[in-house]
DNA sequence: CAGTATCCTGGGAGATACTG
DNA sequence: CAGTATCTCCCAGGATACTG
């Protein structure tokens, strides 16, 4: 359970992974302004440790200025409804609490 | 979704529900001998920011040797399917990469 | 655009010892 | 048994500037 739950340590990896689920494939800079708070080192840092237990997908087209894609790999999708049940569950007990997200954690 | 990954952040958390979940009532030093690798004076953190999120209660009994009881609450439990959805996802993925879990994380 | 390169700081977490 | 009390260290992550 520890090994489970230390692949989506990290404060960002479980968002980034619901935001490829539910926009699809992003590029770099799409997916860091959905990340406020989250600096571009942290966030190249992250989608390598993804990409490296391959949850998503990096492509790069050789073009000027460059341009990179993220998706979510077919592995990377198995946790899909395990992330939607989460964030529902999470939504419910905000809102049971009576509490409101704080701005940078919106995400 | 960053807020609602917060409220299982810290590496015990998730493990410390599920137990609670699998084993029912436990006591402090039950719970600890399970986690090798979390110094006291962490678990004790980390339940103390369960018991105030309402996911666990403490029960003391005014006895000697001192004597506390930690179980899931009402609202504890509505985690629970999705930490056995997470757990055997989990147990999945390290399969499927053929991976075995260091001894820390077999918790 | 998609990152690197540096520098720097706070607090997360370990180790050890102690106590009601 | 169920924790505190200290002291310490490390590194996750922030800030800022730069580049192919």
């Amino acid at each position: 359970m520890v090994a489970t739950l230390n692949l989506i340590n990290g404060r960002w990896k479980g968002v980034i992974l619901y935001y490829l689920l539910t926009h699809g494939t992003m590029r770099f800079n799409e997916l860091h302004r959905q990340l406020p708070g989250c600096t571009p080192r942290l966030l190249v840092k992250q989608l390598r440790e993804l990409e490296d237990d391959a949850f998503i997908s990096r492509t790069v087209y050789p073009v000027v200025p460059p341009k990179v894609e993220y998706a979510l790999t077919e592995e990377g999708r198995t946790i899909g409804p395990i992330l939607s049940q989460l964030n529902e569950w999470g939504t419910g007990w905000l809102e049971r609490r009576g509490l409101r997200p704080r701005a940078e954690e919106t995400a």
